[in-house]
RNA sequence: GUGGCCUUGGUAUAACGGUUAUUACGUGAGAUUGUGGAUCUCGCAACACGGGUUCAACUCCCGUAGGCCACCCCA
């Protein structure tokens, strides 16, 4: 019998025989259906890469659009930038001793022994790009903006993957309080125009000399609480003070209430610059929040800095857990120079598109709003072979025409068909038979009434085209 | 980089140290071979990988990979 096969005693001889043991020895009905039984190795995606499947396009579509559209309007040009940069690019502009920099680039040396890095954000490129073609010699203000993958070698988690892409929008050369209120608006404008609303979190961490008191103010006001404070506080203190102000220790809550705030330390220009900026938001009706606890990551920014946060209908966490930012920015007035270049003041600010999404569908679930699908205006379904030959060709016509053409021609028969249109959501189904070929006409079928009509072949174009725009009024 | 939880068809799940691994969604075929949305029938499809314990492991233990969560940090 064939379970014999698999006695005990039978299957540890085997088992000791062959080190890799098939897994196709237990008996199975269909030993040929997986991967591993067809002796194929399946693969595993890398830690914290993924895929964005087709499902997922309408989204990443939508914000695309909206993205590019805003640049239209505003006037930014598209910039795209290599992947692959020099490693010590991205050093010298994000800066030693940074996360970005220290322990989440992807760095490795090519064939002939160049350190490069995958770009792990997309301003030291573009600032580099603005120096390299010498564009500080063009209309200033220079805007671009651009969308793409960045990587960082980072711990994988909700909302944040070692793969992902961002959209960010630049303005360099001009030093006007109004540019950061600009980059704001659009910032504020795509998540609008998304349907998504945010908050907009603004800070202003001043220049480095203002900076550098401020942070010798700190360390003195965090120095006499020291033993108060946790354990990575108190790493902080040494490594990075401005990083205090983000402790979510529930210890160090009261101190840092009490903490010395920038604002106190930025001197009339700094101000200034802010106060205007905040101005500009307010004429703007762009709703913004106070944060004085917020730095940033990143070295190289000066005065303003701003962060984006979902607004979640109440009650309801975001998805995005203790990764909640869903972009951010501010002024970089130092770092064309930093990097080589003319001194030129800039501005500027990148979004996570992954976020964006995630928190973009969690909001339209909680409210249930359903997301537009991609329409399809008509389904053509064929029977028998000349009807499939002849429709093939007018799927063309009517393509060539702007109409969206839906079949299945793995299908034949007419229920199978029908069944799919009906899923498709098409509001007419076009149907093609022998009969019909013969006599150079076609079925026009209503799928709401299940009214069918009978035209000639070379009216369809004509009529679809007339119904599907009364269509399209009436959804109006 | 540190710590915790986790991994069963494409998705969501059930169960058990021992015959053929449950169910739903999905998907394919069909229920008078030219008419969809309902119902029914029959298919498809999974124990992440490797090692150990055991007569016997999907189940217990260890390792690897991956996921999730928190910290760090960031989009």
């Amino acid at each position: 019998m064939y379970y014999e096969l698999i006695m005990p005693k039978q299957k540890k001889i085997e088992k000791k025989k062959f080190v890799k043991k098939p897994k196709s020895e237990k008996p199975k009905a269909h030993a040929e259906s997986g991967a591993a039984e067809r002796g194929k190795k399946s693969y595993a995606l890398l830690r914290g890469m993924h895929d964005i499947l087709p499902k997922e396009e309408k989204y990443w579509k939508a914000a695309y659009h909206t993205a590019e559209n805003l640049a239209e309007h505003f006037q930014f040009g598209r910039i795209e930038s290599p992947l692959l940069e020099e490693a010590s690019m991205f050093v010298r502009s994000i800066g030693k001793g940074t996360d970005v920099v220290d322990k989440e680039m992807y760095i490795f040396e090519d064939r002939d022994g160049n350190k490069v890095a995958l770009r792990p954000e997309e301003t030291a490129s573009v600032v580099r790009a603005y120096i390299m073609h010498g564009m500080w010699n063009m209309v200033q203000p220079v805007k671009m903006w651009y969308w793409g993958s960045m990587f960082r070698y980072d711990r994988p988690q909700a909302g944040r993957f070692r793969q992902f892409n961002q959209v960010g929008f630049e303005i360099l050369g001009d030093a006007d309080p109004v540019q950061d209120a600009e980059l704001i608006l659009i910032a504020h404008n795509f998540y609008k125009d998304l349907g998504l609303p945010v908050e907009i979190h603004i800070n202003s961490i001043g220049v480095p000399e203002e900076r550098q008191k401020y942070k010798t103010a700190l360390v003195e006001y965090y120095r006499s609480k020291r033993s108060y404070l946790c354990d990575d506080c108190k790493q902080r203190l040494n490594k990075n003070p401005l990083r205090l102000l983000d402790c979510k220790q529930e210890r160090c809550l009261p101190i840092k209430e009490e903490a010395p705030q920038i604002i106190a330390w930025l001197e009339e220009e700094s101000k200034n610059h802010f106060m205007k900026v905040l101005e500009y938001l307010d004429e703007l009706s762009v709703p913004y929040v106070l944060k004085s606890t917020l730095v940033r990551g990143l070295d190289y920014y000066t005065r303003t800095v701003f962060e984006v946060y979902p607004v979640m209908p109440e009650g309801d966490e975001s998805a995005l857990g203790a990764q909640s930012a869903l972009g951010g920015g501010g002024r970089y007035d130092l770092l064309v120079e930093e990097m080589g270049g003319k001194s030129a003041p800039a501005v500027g600010f990148s979004l996570g598109v992954e976020r964006s999404v995630s928190a973009l569908k969690q909001y339209l679930d909680a409210q249930q709003i359903k997301f537009p699908t991609q329409q399809v205006d008509v389904f053509l379904a064929q029977l028998g072979d000349q009807a499939r030959r002849r429709a093939l060709k007018t799927i063309n016509e009517l393509r060539t025409s702007g109409v969206k053409v839906a079949y299945n021609f793995s299908k034949n028969s007419l229920k199978s068909q029908l069944e799919t249109a009906n899923n498709l959501q098409v509001p007419y189904a076009l149907i093609l038979g022998q009969k019909e070929v013969q006599d150079g006409t076609i079925i026009i079928r209503d799928m709401e009434s299940g009214v069918q009509e009978i035209v000639d072949q070379k009216k369809v174009e004509h009529l679809l085209k007339k119904k599907l725009s009364r269509f399209d009024v009436n959804a109006k």
